[in-house]
DNA sequence: GGAGACATGTAAAGGGTTACATGATTTG
DNA sequence: CAAATCATGTAACCCTTTACATGTCTCC
């Protein structure tokens, strides 16, 4: 529904197909999105089916004609209702943790630091990237938002975790 | 391949059938992963078959009898591979946001600010919970403290959002 | 003339969820 | 004796990804 509810919000604030709309995701909301083009356009030919939105073709010379999307009065309703949904749903939260972390100490620290230090700075570069587009994208503000404050409290783990790793403690108890 | 990871993981700890995985992970985990009963039952048999966990069957009475599962040495090793592909990923950290977050400013503020009060008292109560639980999982500590920091994380940006709606600029510039 | 962007898709395979199915045992 | 728990599973359906497929246009 999330997929939905995005591209439906793309098309929204402005006509776009098909070719568009992934360039635009992955150009700029990658870091909050993330869609495929099979699922993108199984996505949007459903909602053109079921008459979420309408879809002309714009023909230049021999290319495939574009699929432009517009919302209809109909998607738009549906695009209130998810997103009602949604909000209404209060899920706690996605795990934001791949489940490895669970296991971190049945290896010895020498072989956990380099990879921690690197997701340290992977997630230092996200930040700024995130940074840089943020203030260009008025519109998603919030999530951008959302999400820096998330990518902050990860560099904050992973610092705390680096120095809990220098304890004598680390690893004890852990089969 | 996160779920297969856990999977083995809880499964490298101590024998267990997967009716109290399953039992385990819902009441104990379900903070930090989901797996439902197709998925396990699914890839508890994918692994069996692969040679990764061994199973012995124990009966009780006329009941199904319980399927334990042990690791197998060729499990230990695939276990310990996965693990580390998956810390050398360096995954950005998946969305922890409803994308309906990015929509929030369509809808005026009278109607929104149920859904964030809400919305932070069950983050407020989902902390609680994982307080109570973290002590007696030290193994698991590391994850639950992960989740730790991104909830106090959420609380945070959910507090700041709301003096935002108070703003008069609340919603300017969105469609 | 070749690389890369433009523009559409599909096929196959895997993962996941919901709902259905079955029956024994324990507990109130 | 009814409800919850124990214990297994399957069927149908949906969603997603990886890789394949096709051809045009533009720019260097």
């Amino acid at each position: 529904m999330e997929k939905q509810i995005f591209l439906l919000g793309l098309i929204r604030q402005s006509d776009m197909h098909g070719y568009q709309i992934l360039d635009l995701i992955n150009s700029h909301f990658n870091i909050i999105i993330n869609i495929t083009k099979p699922t993108a356009y199984r996505l949007l030919n459903n909602m053109a089916e079921d008459g979420w939105i309408s879809l002309r073709e714009e023909k230049e010379g021999k290319r495939p004609p574009r699929h432009v999307y517009s919302i209809t009065p109909k998607g738009e309703k549906e695009f209130q209702r998810m997103l009602r949904e949604s909000l209404a749903e209060y899920k706690p939260i996605e795990r934001p943790n791949p489940i490895s972390i669970a296991f971190l100490q049945i290896f010895p620290p020498e072989e956990i630091l380099p990879h921690m230090l690197k997701r340290k700075s992977s997630v230092e570069s996200i930040i700024e990237g995130l940074i840089g587009t943020k203030d260009h994208q008025k519109n998603y503000q919030l999530v951008f938002e959302h999400q820096h404050f998330h990518l902050k409290a990860e560099l904050k783990w992973i610092n705390y975790t680096i120095e809990k790793m220098n304890s004598p403690d680390w690893g004890k108890d852990v089969k």
